[in-house]
RNA sequence: GCGAUCGUGGUGAAGUGGUUAACACAUCUGGCUGUGAACCAGACAUUCGUGGUUUCGAUUCCCAUCGUUCGCC
C-alpha cells in the first residue's frame, strides 16, 4: 500500500517515544495520537465537524455494531463510511474482537470463528475472520483490524496459548481474504500477560507482514504493572517502521506509559463515556461536575484548556445542564474530554521532538498529584 | 357545628403486634478503558403528627389532642 505508511520524524532521546506522520488515503495525521471512538458511525453527541475541530486525526467505528445496524450493505450503498457519516478524515474499524470479550455471555468461539447471539434480537450471527474482512471492506475504513479474541484477564496459560494460536490463524485467514488494496489491515498481538505468548504472537504476526500492528488484550481491568508488562512484551517484537496501535487505552497514565514505550496510536471510549456521565479530565485532576460544590462555581472547567466548553461556559452552568439531563451538557462535556486528550497528545508530540518526553510525563503526573488518574 | 377520612424521610407512597420500616423519585457520593453504557454502584427515616393507655413488646390496637381532606348543615 503506497498510500498508507508511517514516517518516523523523530525519536525522543530521553525515552524512545516516537513522533511521526501517518499517511492514509484520507489524509496525513501526526503520531502519537488519540482516536475518539464512534462505534455506530458517530462519536456520541458530537458532529463530525466538531470532532475534526478538536484536532482528531483518526476516528473509530465498529464492525460488529455496524453489521447489526444499519448493515454494511447500506453503508456501502451510501458510498462508504466516510460519505455515510460525512467525515472525510481517516477512519478505523475495529473487527468485533472486543465484542468477543464484552459480549462473552452471548457468544461461542470455535476454530471457524465466533457465533454471537445478537444483543438486539437474539438472532445468530456468525463471524469468521474472512467475513469480518468482507464486512470491513464494505464499510470502507482506511484502517481495518484482523478478527481476534480479546481474552479476559486473568486467564490460564493453557487457554491463552490456545487462543493466541487461533487468533494467529485467524489473522492469516483474514489477510488471505483481503481483496481491497486501499485499506491497511492490522494484525493484533495477544497473549495476556505471558511473555512467551506475547513474543510468539508478535513475531508470528510480523512474519505475515501487516502494514501495522495492534496490541490487544490490555486495559480490561488488569493492574497497571501488568499492563506495562504486556505493552513492553509486545512492542519489543514489533518492527520500528510500522505503526503500533494500543487498543482501548485512554486513561492519562496508560497513554503516557504507552507513548514512552513507542506506541503511536490509542483509542478509547473513556473520554466520551465518562463525559456523558459527568466526569471530566482536567489539568488539575478529575472533576465530577455533578458534585454540589460546583453549584455556584462560575469558573471554567479547566482554566488551562483551550476548548470551546472551557472558553465559553462555567462549572455552575455545566452542572445545571448535567443535573437537568440536558443533551447540550453531554455535548459540551464530551467536547472538553476529547479535546483534553488530543491536546495532551499535541503536548506529548512537542515534548518528543524536544527530547524531553520523560520530563513531560513526570510533569503531567505531578500536576495530577497522587490522585488516581484516568 | 355534625359526620366521615387520613396523618410514615425532601417528595410520592408500601407495610407489620416482635430481628436492619419496602419501593420510586429527589438529594449526596463513587465508578466507567478496541461503547450491549445519557449507564452502574453506594449513602440517606436512631423512627412512623403529638400525649397517654393496653401489652413482655406499639409505627401497627385503644383513648385524647392537634392537623388533613371530603360531605352535610
Amino acid at each position: 500500500m503506497e498510500n498508507f505508511y508511517l514516517e518516523i520524524k523523530h525519536i525522543c532521546k530521553q525515552t524512545g517515544a516516537r513522533y511521526g506522520i501517518l499517511h492514509t488515503p484520507h489524509g496525513d495525521v501526526e503520531i502519537p495520537m488519540f482516536m475518539p471512538v464512534g462505534t455506530l458511525a458517530t462519536v456520541k453527541t458530537l458532529s463530525p465537524e466538531e470532532v475534526k475541530q478538536l484536532g482528531s486525526g483518526v476516528i473509530l467505528a465498529n464492525t460488529y455494531h455496524l453489521h447489526l445496524r444499519p448493515g454494511e450493505e447500506i453503508v456501502s450503498k451510501a458510498g462508504g463510511i466516510h460519505k455515510f457519516m460525512n467525515y472525510d478524515g481517516p477512519i478505523l474499524t475495529d473487527s468485533g474482537g472486543f465484542q468477543v470479550f464484552s459480549l462473552m455471555d452471548n457468544r461461542k468461539i470455535s476454530e471457524e470463528g465466533v457465533v454471537f447471539k445478537s444483543h438486539l434480537d437474539g438472532s445468530k450471527l456468525e463471524f469468521t475472520p474472512e467475513k469480518v474482512i468482507a464486512i470491513q471492506e464494505k464499510i470502507g475504513a482506511d484502517i481495518i483490524m484482523s478478527f481476534d479474541e480479546c481474552m479476559p484477564y486473568p486467564v490460564e496459560h493453557e487457554y491463552a496459548k490456545k487462543s493466541v494460536e487461533r487468533t494467529l490463524r485467524w489473522a492469516k485467514r483474514g489477510k488471505g481474504a483481503q481483496t481491497r488494496i486501499d485499506q491497511a489491515l492490522f494484525g493484533i498481538v495477544q497473549g495476556s500477560d505471558y511473555e512467551d505468548l506475547r513474543q510468539f504472537s508478535a513475531t508470528e504476526l510480523v512474519k505475515i507482514d501487516f502494514p501495522g500492528y495492534s496490541i490487544g488484550g490490555t486495559s480490561i481491568g488488569e493492574p497497571k504493572d501488568v499492563f506495562i508488562k504486556m505493552v513492553d512484551q509486545s512492542v519489543k517484537y514489533l518492527p520500528a517502521d510500522k505503526p503500533r496501535y494500543l487498543m482501548g487505552v485512554g486513561s492519562i497514565d496508560f497513554l503516557l506509559e504507552g507513548i514512552e514505550r513507542g506506541v503511536d496510536m490509542f483509542d478509547c471510549v473513556l473520554p466520551t463515556r465518562i463525559a456523558r456521565h459527568g466526569a471530566l479530565m482536567t489539568s488539575i485532576g478529575r472533576v465530577n461536575i455533578r458534585d454540589a460544590k460546583y453549584k455556584e462555581d462560575f469558573s471554567p472547567l479547566d482554566p488551562n484548556c483551550d476548548c470551546y466548553t472551557c472558553k465559553n461556559y462555567t462549572k455552575a452552568y455545566l452542572r445545571h445542564l448535567y443535573v437537568s439531563e440536558e443533551t447540550f451538557g453531554k455535548r459540551l462535556l464530551s467536547i472538553h474530554n476529547v479535546r483534553f486528550l488530543i491536546s495532551l497528545m499535541e503536548k506529548a508530540r512537542q515534548a518528543i521532538q524536544e527530547d524531553r518526553f520523560g520530563d513531560f510525563k513526570n510533569e503531567v503526573y505531578r500536576s495530577f498529584g497522587n490522585k488516581k488518574g484516568f
